[in-house]
DNA sequence: CCTTGACCTTCCCATGATGGGAAGCCTCAT
DNA sequence: ATGAGGCTTCCCATCATGGGAAGGTCAAGG
């Protein structure tokens, strides 16, 4: 009856696309389906299920590692609540800080968006805001956001800041 | 004087990292930089300018295309400011509309922990939901995310959904 | 039986913004 | 003159996703 689907069968059942069904076996996300005579990857209602879940963990934002990890403990009928408790609080920690980091750019440009007037002058607190603005966080090292930008912006004292490079010595044509 | 940094110096002083100043380069958001007669590139307070000012805009989350916007009416003399709004106001919309969908994982996600007790017994109600949720959005086609997930999850109507294929026939032994 | 069209397969490429690292040249201070 | 630490370009990786080409398969209709 419903065994036995295709992959384009098992995409429309679960809301994962074909792309994603191999990708996902291509990482070790899924067991290596099985396939007929002829190469065709077939699926049953189980793996439909699979792929459900791990469609709607990462509608919940899990990132596919983490979702490895709850596919583990969801096959693994000794777990302890405790611990799939504790991915998914992770998986709420991530979320509430992202979207800290998105409410301060939200809320900073809004600031700026209602000091300015919007009408036909070139006048604008967005633009002067963006070309003179110092390093956003003022203060000693804070709450910079804790994704994006990890390079150090700065590695201290290695060669003074002085200019006194190129005094127009035109060496060396190159190659 | 401050002039003829290299982009070491100019990365230090504005704060994007010379890897990123030479991609901006590449991708014409700046201005191909000046060279020595060796192929150094060189930066002044112009440049730096421009450098701090595109930094700080992707600190506020603008995507370098908009950015690209942005500078042109900077350096426009003749632009207005409401043009510069709307950039911003666009760029509000964006930010709002993430956070609204990174909030609703957010909130749902907290739902299933605080369901979950958490303690040594498997029974959890977060992996049930996961395994039996159906598609997340109920009713009609409503709030989806607006980003990620663009692919139509079904094609109405093209070959009926019972299962008949592969009753089993192994030819072709696949080369 | 053969064609047709809709599937399936694999493989490569692109996204966006960023970093890592290699191989080789350049500059400056000792 | 040498060595450290810049700089240059080029390639690769990320993360999850889609696009598309080239070629094989399958079911149905003529």
């Amino acid at each position: 009856m419903i065994e036995a689907m295709t992959i384009g069968d098992a995409a429309e059942a679960s809301g994962v696309s074909a792309k994603m069904i191999r990708y996902y076996e291509s990482i070790g996300l899924m067991p290596a389906a099985e396939r007929t005579a002829s190469g065709y990857r077939t699926y049953g209602d189980t793996e439909v299920n699979t792929l459900r879940f791990i469609r709607r963990a990462r509608d919940l934002g899990f990132p596919v590692e983490r979702i490895r990890l709850l596919l583990d403990l969801w096959r693994d009928r000794a777990r302890s609540s405790a611990e799939v408790r504790s991915l998914a609080e992770q998986q709420v920690a991530t979320l509430a800080t992202r979207i800290a980091e998105l409410e301060a750019m939200r809320k900073a440009l809004l600031h700026l968006v209602h000091a300015c007037h919007g009408d036909g002058r070139p006048d604008c607190p967005i633009l002067e805001d963006l070309a003179t603005a110092p390093a956003p966080s003022a203060g000693p090292e804070s709450h910079l956001p804790a994704s994006r930008r990890h390079g150090p912006p700065s590695a201290p004292g290695r060669r003074g800041a002085a200019g006194r490079r190129f005094a127009g010595r035109p060496a060396v044509p190159r190659a």
